[in-house]
DNA sequence: ATTAGTTTTGCTACTTAGTTGCATTAACAA
DNA sequence: TTGTTAATGCAACTAAGTAGCAAAACTAAT
């Protein structure tokens, strides 16, 4: 897969994710450009530009949908296996370069694993 | 909040729980007990049991909700900041007992979080 | 610049998990 | 046994996300 034609957008949805470092829901998106673009649309481009690396994707506290752009990510090779964070006051959501050490389970194998951690945004704290 | 009234759905379903430790899906139950239970009933019930704390739920890998027996929760007091393991290969998921600490993250207040850990369960290892 | 081949898009219709309103039924305390 | 109120069933709805297909738009070759 991969991004293999540079369209209108494409670029639209990109733009949206370098004017600015926090995540955005699919359905944010498909708010934001509701008059520019079909809601089809915006699903499959999120979905190929995961696939191609540029964006990565995770479920926040109701299971919706969220992107963020990709920090040293590719097609073939993905280091996203950080926390986010969602702020419970403005709904605010934002990647998080902690590491956080999942211990090993006896009797299981670890493959990956999710962290969704919730609590006051800066912006908030105030 | 809380139970009130010990009916048919509520034992039938809180039997589910007991003969098994691990966590069960709302949808699962509600395809166990399509003859006996109507659907909102399901939700009803579990959203009731987890008010009570008899029951905690989460999220799992797409979103969907899961339930499972709390292990020395009350309405008043939950003690829920376990991990949850998803097997990859059959699908089961449970409780898991280790702790996982997150580290502070600058300029916010961290106020819960959750960890869902995949990979392939004990029966699934050999 | 035109054309042809393929990708991307829009539209409509669909799926699935979960919720809501309301009338009926069932607990249970008196 | 009866009256009150919680719990249930049913049908209709919501919301996020998907699928099929024809039309539009990229891109590369001529
Ligand atoms: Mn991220
Ligand atoms: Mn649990
Ligand atoms: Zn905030
Ligand atoms: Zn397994």
């Amino acid at each position: 897969m991969g991004v293999i034609r540079k369209t209108k957008s494409i670029e639209v949805l990109l733009n949206e994710f370098h004017k600015d470092q926090s995540a955005i829901s699919a359905i944010d998106l498909i708010k934001r450009f509701n008059e520019k673009l079909n809601k089809t649309t915006v699903y499959r481009v999120l979905d190929k530009l995961e696939d191609d690396g540029v964006l990565h994707s995770f479920l926040d506290k109701n299971g919706i949908k969220w992107y963020a752009k990709c920090n040293n990510c590719s097609t073939h090779k993905h280091f996203d296996a950080h926390p986010h964070f969602q702020c419970l006051t403005c709904g605010k959501v934002d990647c998080v370069s902690v590491k956080v050490n999942i211990p090993s389970i006896p009797n299981r194998h670890i493959l990956v694993s999710q962290v969704l951690i919730q609590g006051t945004c800066e912006n908030c704290l105030t």
